[in-house]
DNA sequence: TCTTCGATAGAAAGCGCTTGCTACCGCTGT
DNA sequence: ACAGCGGTAGCAAGCGCTTTCTATCGAAGA
């Protein structure tokens, strides 16, 4: 039925491993020889059995990626990107070598699915795994990510972060790529500040998440420089519960990286304290919400309120006004997980590298009104 | 070094063999013996070897879905609804059964790269393939499609069409699931007709692509129904020239599904017929980008000239004025999709359904100017 | 001329799992 | 009491490939 290894090497009129041989590339065999080989490949119509040889070799050429959202064009370009630099003729190649699939895992955020796409891979034997996204800080699920990550590299796994930082005790990592959302986080709000706000709201992402936590403390290291920090405690986020911290901003809203949350917790926002001039949003879909919500309480952007977001996604510098925010370099860092994860590219030095971000100032942020 | 089954079956005291059925629950197996053996594996941290289990039973677990661009979330929400039936514990039950690794595949539109990754999958023995997005209509590559998706089909991998059109001689496939472009199409333009607009420029797609082709149809359809078709001919398009069709409206350029495109070929479009009152674009991509031209042209929406999308993505509600756009159902259909993939769904009768598009009218479009 | 060595091909032993078939056990039916 | 049977478990034969080790051949070195 189907053709094997055998009928290719009949056809050729040499032994199996030296088909083997010729197709893997890594053993000497005579011109003439891999010539008749290969047309005899040809000829059949071949097709390597993938578990087969990964059974024997015991290595596979799977390369998982992991995202906490793939319809979410963050997860996408990075993912996107990756792939260009792992899978099928990406890279221009047409033969052999660097021919790896790449397999986008969409976890939704869960940490159980995380885990469960860990073993799945771990199954499969994957040749490498990059995880993006930011991760969740509960310790029991850092300890089992932690385990599950040291068998995985233990078997010979690659293991890459990508706009994540890597777990408390990252030994067995090749790499990781952290975005420098504190970074980020702060000059967006002194950029706001520079522009005169001293109320500014804050739409974060999900509790427990380090981008949520560290593009929220980049925000408060602002506030505390200028001064601005001492707002009374209070305001309990919108999303579960959970850790209530004291001294909690009551400008502070968290919720979930989508419009719909950016929307309602601006909405909440206002109600808090309607005396805000500007909100910053976790991100720009979240901004793109809280837009929304500004507009329809029949205020103007930015002449009664100044919005920004973070990421600056390709949609919005089409939002009207575009949106001041924060670029992270998606696609660059993406490319360079892919490539590490491939073993193309040396680790950076301490095996972590930040990854800068830029102020983009545009048309949604301004002075308040005198 | 690494625990096998066999090291499972010695301490849980059992023949590999019925581990092996404890694991697959396809065979009686007795109650206590089973919890022997699942202790076993628990102590033991036991994870299958897939290859080997692929090779064994003669096929894998693995679903291979493929997008044309994974950062664009036409693709990322088809593609994670998809993944959503069919990958880890996403569906809620805990154990074996529906646990297969769904792997998503970025052609980046080269047909190229999309039979590279048909050959990954099917050398992975993959149990189904999903593909979505638009099909290439180039004879050779449809050929080759066809022969390699009928060999796939033969062994045993399952093929579902998801928001494309079956292929001409779509013989081996499970299912598809085509979006009513054409339809959608009409309906977006003769809403443009009634609002009183004449003169309708068009944003296409690439050439050679079923989703530009349906969509452009749907257009033409319409225009052709209210006797406004009888444009001079000419206008050559914006992208690689190709076949240079005669009568080629002078109203249409064409250029690939993204943001930039939309934006030069609004400006031509502006140019050669500054007496457009209305644009439509391939879809809500480019008709941001239209949007900023027509803007950048210092003309208002939808005073001095409509803009209408495709596809009505997530940001669509929130550019300004809103887009109105044709929704179609991506979550739904990736979701069908995904579970027609995985055999949970009987196809549609004829192995073939159309999916309905709604025409969204929001702030966009307007009458002309009176 | 005989040995030595580099280059190339083949034989064969698995890789870890699945599964058809056989074996066994304790009952029931007669 | 014995054949027959449903219910479980084990044996062993692969699945199709990789890879170590060995064999062969011709050319170069002594």
């Amino acid at each position: 039925m189907t053709v094997t290894l055998a009928d290719v090497a009949a056809r050729a009129r040499v032994s199996p491993a030296t088909v083997s041989r010729v197709l893997n590339g890594n053993y000497p065999v005579a011109a003439s020889t891999r010539e008749r080989v290969l047309r005899a490949v040809d000829d059949l119509d071949y097709v390597l059995n993938g578990p087969a040889s990964s059974l024997a070799a015991a290595t596979s050429d799977l390369v998982g990626i992991l995202v906490n959202d793939i319809a979410d064009p963050f997860f996408g370009i990075m993912a996107g990107a990756a792939q260009t630099q792992i899978g099928g003729p990406g890279d221009g190649s047409g033969r052999a070598g660097g021919e790896k699939l790449a397999v986008i895992c969409n976890t939704g955020g869960s940490p159980e699915r995380e885990l469960t796409y860990l073993t799945l891979l771990q199954r499969q034997r994957a040749a490498a795994v990059v995880l993006t996204g930011g991760a969740v800080e509960s310790p029991a699920h850092q300890a089992a990510m932690s385990a599950k990550l040291t068998k995985l590299a233990d078997a010979g796994t690659r293991i890459v972060f990508c706009g994540r930082p890597p777990l408390p005790e990252g030994d067995a990592l090749v790499a990781a790529l952290a975005f420098d959302n504190r970074g980020g986080g702060r000059r967006l709000t002194e950029h706001l500040i520079s522009l005169g706000h001293r109320r500014i709201g804050y739409v974060a992402g999900p509790r427990e998440r380090t981008t949520t936590r560290h593009r929220l403390e980049g925000h408060r290291e602002a506030l505390h420089a200028a001064g601005l920090a001492d707002e009374p405690a209070g305001g309990e986020s919108a999303d579960n519960g959970g850790t209530g911290s004291g001294d909690q901003d009551r400008l502070t809203v968290h919720g979930p990286y989508d419009r719909r949350s950016g929307y309602e917790a601006t909405l909440e926002l206002l109600r808090r304290a309607p005396d805000v001039t500007a909100i910053v949003a976790a991100n720009d879909t979240v901004a793109l919400g809280a837009c929304a919500a500004v507009r329809d309480q029949g205020m103007r952007i930015p002449q009664d309120i100044s919005v920004a977001g973070f990421d600056d996604l390709p949609f919005s510098v089409d939002a009207v006004p575009a949106l001041t925010t924060v670029r992270l370099p998606l696609f660059e860092a993406g490319a360079r997980a892919g490539r590490l994860a491939m073993g193309k590219e040396s680790p950076p030095p301490g095996g972590i590298a930040t990854i800068a971000a830029e102020l983009m100032i545009r048309g949604s942020t301004a002075a308040p009104r005198g």
